[in-house]
DNA sequence: GGATAATAGCTGCCAAAGCAGTAATTGCCG
DNA sequence: CGGCAATTACTGCTTTGGCAGCTATTATCC
């Protein structure tokens, strides 16, 4: 039986760890997008170009899976993003159903600018944690995502069985 | 000047708070909503309810602002639930603006249903974090919202000045 | 007290995300 | 080698959220 984190009886959904975390998102959304848009970009957009430049991941398959964003929706951000000239799509000979997405210089120069934006606003926020406190919430969200992660693949793979 | 949590020439998109709690909350729905939607409800329908439920909120307002949801998506959720009869809309003449919302029994039995479930999942999944662990990150989530918040409002606020 | 601003909830419109289904390519297994 | 399943990206359709504007009611300020 699992650790008693929350009792039913006591549970009040306002400190639930799914009202937390979504109200986290929501604000951080609030704080980051005005910085962002100031330069013409959603966060979305902005994201995609982050990802890119850190080499997290090169397909869309991998930005999905990666960033939790609808596969759909993703090609036409891609779309937006390629239009602008900061973005290519290449297919490689090595799997042709796979999509290689390279930024233009443009696109590089983009990012460039907006990180320091980003990164600034960031530590302006995260001013009052120190940096244990803040080197534990980021642990703790790590390990967070990774146990979520874990409940959410069995459903996955139980259909598979 | 900020503390420098972040850099910019070492910032990786993937160790942003931004990612991590985009990330913790798409997971969480995805764990959730299987459990909430077994029973025929949207996981904001259940988040209505159980603010009800606790009394933290009786005006959509309030909702809004606790949950940060739009206003104009609220009314409609609000009208699902209330064509279910889960709760009714209630106009007090203490103030004609407000709308009181109130569970009718009927919303109180589905939610004293769900939120036993609910807890289980959450145990489930948090059952890798220790007591101590799963205290430290409600804190220091909670800390982050209000930070976050703090920067929200005067965006704001400086609109009127 | 009366004009004006502010608040609460609602409605219509638009953009974006989620979902299912398709086409092209590759992997797998007999 | 051949057929079937799996993978990747993409495209329509539906649902939802975000935004602006509207009405009714209350607060404010001269």
């Amino acid at each position: 039986m699992s650790k008693q984190h929350y009792k039913a009886d006591t549970y009040k959904s306002q400190s639930s760890i799914g009202y937390l975390v979504k109200r986290a998102h929501s604000l951080t959304l609030d704080v980051l997008e005005p910085v962002i848009e100031k330069l013409g970009f959603s966060f979305i957009q902005y994201v995609i170009l982050a990802t890119l430049r850190d080499g997290i991941a090169v397909n869309p398959k991998d930005i999905c899976s990666q960033y939790r964003h609808d596969s759909g929706a993703l090609t036409r951000v891609i779309d937006q993003l390629a239009e602008r000239g900061l973005l290519e799509r290449v297919r490689r000979d090595r799997d042709r159903r796979k999509v290689e997405l390279q930024l233009t210089s443009a696109g590089r120069e983009t990012i460039e600018t907006l990180i320091p934006q980003v990164v600034d606003k960031l530590n302006e926020v995260l001013a009052d944690f120190s940096k244990p406190e803040f080197q534990e919430l980021m642990r703790l969200l790590v390990k967070l995502n990774t146990t979520l992660q874990a409940h959410v693949e069995p459903s996955v793979a139980a259909v598979e069985a």
